[in-house]
DNA sequence: CCTACCGATCGGTAGG
DNA sequence: CCTACCGATCGGTAGG
């Protein structure tokens, strides 16, 4: 109702970006939605594409920071798995429009910012590497891992979290967390024994 | 270069569809790509819904398929578990352009036809569930698996694939998921031992 | 399968 | 932030 600002048009992209996708969503479809004329939004903006940019930015951003601290986090390598599973499902459920604009829409950004995002998540993805690795080496991960194959498979399991995950639902982030860490761990199978070849 | 049959515009328009969205795509792309004019695909097909109606239908009928087979396959949930893994896996990488049209763009079907997309891959990963809670009831997995959250996460790990799996690389399906179901059986850890704590 | 076209909608601008 | 508008493009049709 009241005068909106540029956080404000940026936040309502990033609803209508992650429910009805980047070319599914008109700037008059957005003007709706805020209340405003289509053509109002070029005030706060100065193209479509500003918003995506945006919206994939801060996201990056809040990857960028947990890889960060989890660079220099000491620690075994089962607890900097655990705080990157932990970080990275946090990041996904507090924001899951910007989750789903990030982890979808990424790929509509003009070329350059696009290859940023790229950029930045893939050094996101070797930090993935580098713990499972080092557990590795350490002998607390399987010694015949494939570390490049695993990152890919941990981040495909969190990823996928938010076409289901229900934040009002009855599983909290750290129950949520601590499942999917003990999953990637020790597996499917009871705790002691193996599976029979 | 020679005549067009529908099925070469559908396979046109899946590619296109995964790679540019539904909205990224226009008639007119669709037809340049098939060295047509967008008008002379109405010829074919009646309206642009009606393309992404037949891509979805092709991948929910392979869904389907597998997921008969396994509710009929007699052996262990290990073994079930791993014919679903193996074959869903087949079906994203074999026809890596329909899975994600599916994955990505089944959302912008018409409500008839995308109620019944969901509907069928409700059921079909109530089959994942069954398997699941087979094994859980056998002892072949842990006792105190929450069925439903593992079977989110089975579906997540192996829909995020097509996002990296590269079918002209070094791996092929077969190591693939055999990587996934050891890592999701016995999970990351070394065999005989465990965490502590 | 093309030409020629329809009304609607697109991202965006000018001017206030 | 709105009104009024721009040229371009959209899904789709008529007629051949």
């Amino acid at each position: 109702m009241s005068r909106k600002n540029r956080t404000d048009v940026v936040a309502a992209a990033c609803g209508m970006f992650a429910e009805q996708g980047f070319h599914g969503t008109s700037m008059r479809d957005l003007g709706k939605k805020l209340g405003l004329m289509g053509s109002s939004l070029y005030s706060h903006v100065v193209s479509k594409d500003e918003l995506l940019v945006d919206v994939v930015r801060e996201a990056s951003s809040r990857f960028q920071s947990l890889a960060n601290e989890v660079r220099t986090m000491p620690g075994t390598a089962i607890e900097r798995l655990s705080r990157l599973i932990h970080g990275h499902l946090q990041i996904l459920v507090e924001d899951p429009n910007q989750a789903r604009t990030f982890l979808n829409e990424t790929r509509f950004l003009p070329e350059l910012e696009r290859d940023t995002a790229v950029a930045m998540f893939d050094s996101y993805q070797q930090v993935f590497r580098d713990v499972l690795s080092g557990g590795r080496e350490s002998g607390e991960f399987r010694a015949d891992l494939d570390v490049h194959l695993a990152a890919n498979l941990v981040l495909s399991l969190l990823n996928g979290t938010p076409r289901w995950f229900n934040s009002g639902g009855a599983l909290n982030i750290e129950s949520l967390a601590s499942e999917v860490h003990h999953l990637l761990t020790v597996g499917l199978n009871p705790d002691p024994q193996r599976t029979p070849a």
